[in-house]
Parts: C-alpha cells; sequence; structure tokens
DNA sequence: CATTCCTCTACTGTATACATTGTTCGCTAC
DNA sequence: GTAGCGAACAATGTATACAGTAGAGGAATG
C-alpha cells in the first residue's frame, strides 16, 4: 500500500498571483486522482474507498466522494457491487471500442476543422506540420523529456483543433476531450516504440497540412490512416506484451 | 415560483416486490432533476439553489449537491459565475452542433448494428420496421398519449440498436446515450407535427430495414437521410416560433 | 473437512454544523 | 442625485457525526 504522505497544497488565494492549485478541494482531489489513474500511479483494479484517499490527500470524505462521483461519470472508475470502486481496467477490447469511437469524432472534427479554419488556424496548422516535419530521430533522444515534448506537440495540435472548430462544435468538442482522456491511458498502457513516434509525426503533419490547404476530404482520410496504424500498432504492443488488466 | 411541495417517495426496501424508486436519495434526486429538465418542468434559465431544491425534494444538501454535479457533467446545468447554477439553455446554434454529433454518431451506430446484427436482432428490425409502417395518422389520433406511444417506439428502436451493437462499442454506447439525453429537451423545444412524425416513422423504416437486411452503407444513408430531416424540421419550428432560451 | 449461519467490522449514504465568500442592499460622502 | 463603500445576508464548500448495510471472518454443525 502506498503511503507516501503528500498532502495536497491548500488553494492560498492571498499570496501569488493567482495561486496555481484550483479554488475548491474537490477540484484538486480530482485533478489528482485523475492524473493519477491516466499516468499509472492508480493502476487499473486498485480499489478506492473514500476514507483512504481523504487521508491520503489531507480532506475530508465530501470532496473525495465529489471527485469520485465525477470519475466514474468520465469512466475512469467503476463500481464494482454496491459497495466497492476500482480504478477501471482497460483491456483490448476496450481500445478497439475507444478506437472505434475516435476514429468516427476525429475525422468528422478533422472535416470541420479543414471547412471552417480561418486564416489565422490555417497558418497555425502551417507552422504545426513543420514542427511536426522536424520529428527525428535526433528529437527522440531522451526517453522521457523528448517523449514529453512530442506528446505535448500533439496536445498543441488538438488544441489547434479545438479551435478551428470554433464555439460552434460543443458537443463534439466534449466528446473528443472525453476520449483524449481515456486515450491517454491506452499511452501509458503501450508505449510506443521509436519508430512508430516517428511514423505518427509524419502522419499528424499529412493532417495538418490537409487543414492547412482547407481540403476536408484529404483531412479526413489523413486522420483514418493515422488512427488506423496507431491502433494497429497499439494492439501489437498488447498482444505481444499479452498486456490484460483485470476483467 | 413553483412550490409543489412534492416529496420524493422514499425507498421502501421492505414493502413490495422491490419499491419503484432507486436505492439512494442521491439517485432518486438525480432522476427527478433530470425528467423535470428533460420535460421542461423546469425550464432553461432556471436558478438551481442547493437548499431549495433540497427543501423542495425533502432529502438534505448532500444528495442534491452529489445530483447536481452529476447533471452538470451531463450538460444539463451549467454555472454561471462562481456562485449560481442554472438549467442550460438551449439556443439553435446548440441544436445543429447537437445534430453535427448525433449525425457522426448515430451512423456509425446503424453502420455496426446493419454488420453485428445476429439473427434475432435483425429478426427485431423486421418486427420494428413493421411497427413503425404502421404508424399512420389514425395511430396518430391522441394528441398526447400517442405521440408518447410513437416515442416509446423510438426508444424501443434504440434499444434495439444498442442490443445489435453489443458490448463490444462501450464508448460509442455510452456517447449516443448522452446525446438522445439532449435529444429529449430538443424534441420538448420544437414540437413535431403529424406530417413530420409520418415522414420520420417512414425513415426509420427504412433504417430498420437496412439494418434487418444487414446492409450497412444503406443504413447509413437512410440514418443520415432521417437526421437531415429531422433537423430541418426542428429548425423551421425554431425559427418560425422564434423560440430561443436565454443566452 | 466442508458448509452454513451469525457476528462484527468497515464502508457507504445522509444529515447537519461550521467556515468562507460572493452578492446585494443601504448608507454616506461628494 | 450618483457613486463608492460597508455590513448583513445568503449560498456554497468542507468537515463531522450518525445510521444502515454489505462483506468478511469465525464458530458451530452436518
Amino acid at each position: 500500500m502506498v503511503d507516501t504522505s503528500e498532502r495536497l497544497q491548500r488553494a492560498t488565494p492571498g499570496a501569488g498571483p493567482r495561486a496555481r492549485a484550483s479554488r475548491s478541494a474537490a477540484d484538486r482531489v480530482l485533478a489528482t486522482l485523475r492524473a493519477e489513474i491516466v499516468d499509472g500511479t492508480l493502476t487499473p483494479g486498485t480499489p478506492l474507498t473514500e476514507a483512504q484517499q481523504a487521508e491520503r490527500l489531507g480532506v475530508s470524505r465530501t470532496p473525495v466522494r465529489e471527485a469520485l462521483a465525477r470519475l466514474i461519470a468520465d469512466g475512469l472508475v467503476e463500481e464494482r457491487g454496491p459497495r466497492t470502486l476500482l480504478v477501471s481496467s482497460i483491456n483490448p477490447d476496450d481500445v478497439v471500442a475507444l478506437f472505434e469511437l475516435r476514429t468516427t469524432l476525429d475525422e468528422q472534427a478533422a472535416r470541420l476543422a479543414a471547412r471552417r479554419a480561418t486564416h489565422d488556424d490555417r497558418a497555425e496548422f502551417r507552422a504545426l506540420a513543420a514542427r511536426f516535419g522536424s520529428v527525428t530521430v535526433e528529437f527522440l533522444r531522451d526517453d522521457d523529456t523528448s517523449r514529453h515534448g512530442y506528446y505535448a506537440l500533439v496536445a498543441a495540435f488538438d488544441a489547434a483543433i479545438d479551435t478551428a472548430l470554433g464555439g460552434r462544435s460543443t458537443y463534439l468538442a466534449a466528446a473528443i476531450e472525453s476520449v483524449r482522456l481515456h486515450l491517454a491511458r491506452v499511452r501509458r498502457l503501450a508505449r510506443d516504440d521509436d519508430a512508430r513516434l516517428l511514423t505518427a509525426a509524419a502522419e499528424h503533419r499529412a493532417i495538418a497540412d490537409a487543414i492547412a490547404d482547407g481540403d476536408p476530404e484529404r483531412a479526413v482520410a489523413a486522420t483514418r490512416l493515422h488512427l488506423h496504424n496507431a491502433l494497429t500498432s497499439i494492439q501489437s504492443h498488447l498482444t505481444s506484451h499479452d498486456r490484460q488488466e483485470n476483467p
């Protein structure tokens, strides 16, 4: 049992330029648990009890309870029986189901982004395409920080998609955001190798170029290609490592 | 201010064959508020305070708070400022955004349902097609109950889709379920006329037939047609009545 | 030795009390 | 008369107390 008695930093509204920590304890607990589940600190199947998490995080059960309810709604925590909560599991079938939804949503997002992108949006995608193009073996030298840099680039791409969608696709954007959360977990489960990352960068570049050119169908096709390859890569990792978390 | 002092029926585990009410007060509050928002009892823009709802529903603030958190996550309640919750509004742009997502998801669902439907599933869709085919002007005689009957038929169709998807599309099914919730609100906002309902029944029948025949592309096309017409109909209602709920 | 029943523990669900903060209304000063 | 400030109020956010129940563990019996 992990007993790193790390308390949550209390929000200090008086000091500093708007303290980093979120305003409410419930928000901080939510952010903490979500991050721990996504990055694997809390492994799938781990039981979560309110009292235990409350003590660990230095708050009462109330904000923990609120955070857990949101995590259940998000699908990161699941109920087994009427009395126990577990960090939700991810098995290969879940990955397939996730990509099934992701493909649908991302293709639509790419199509709309290519259609709606403003002049500034297109410039942004041009710049992103260049950055994806500059991803080389050299770029991926260090195992941890540069991978982080690559995923930061992907995050920038995602943000650019959101911007290009504008305020007109709130429902689509919300659904995609949910998918991204689960996708981050899957990434941890099946770490991409360098070769895959280089290919993925090229694929992302193709999508960015298509959107920058305002070519919806090319954007869709490039997205489909990317997601197909991504799923294939993940599946090969999962089967080879036979990594299946509990049912 | 509505002061119908109707308390929530307390769960009575001792009496009857597993009492109707959900097990926890929080669940009951959630179900009640959700239903009231969807059916328009709580109109868009209505402020929701914990204490007020707690008193109205005969429970303490705790379960109300939990229910409100879920409703915010579902998008039925939105925060205005740091201190006030409102029943979320629906304007015509939201309807377009909702259908944008709905089209994407329902097309994919129709495709997969047509692909995966078992023998029993197809029989069910055959039966549904027949029932949609039997929807006539006669069927829609009474304004309230028969409309309800029609929407029950649509609900059965939705359930059949879920069944045909099987357990393999959990993420897609969850996303669709969320869309259906918001769609129910939109239906209340723009009530279909009899003519539209008859057309919609025919469109549904075409989708059901395509799935029963195991023809994915026809199912997709029929779905697209149905959703396009549905949106067009709703939009004409919204613009003609100039029904816009607050920003 | 396995199985069933009983008890005890521990966790959830709900209520309530308390602290904190945003908001509003009224007062005062200009 | 208007604008700015202050105090009371109201609603949220958190902690804690209490009741009910599921689940585990042990004892007794087949």
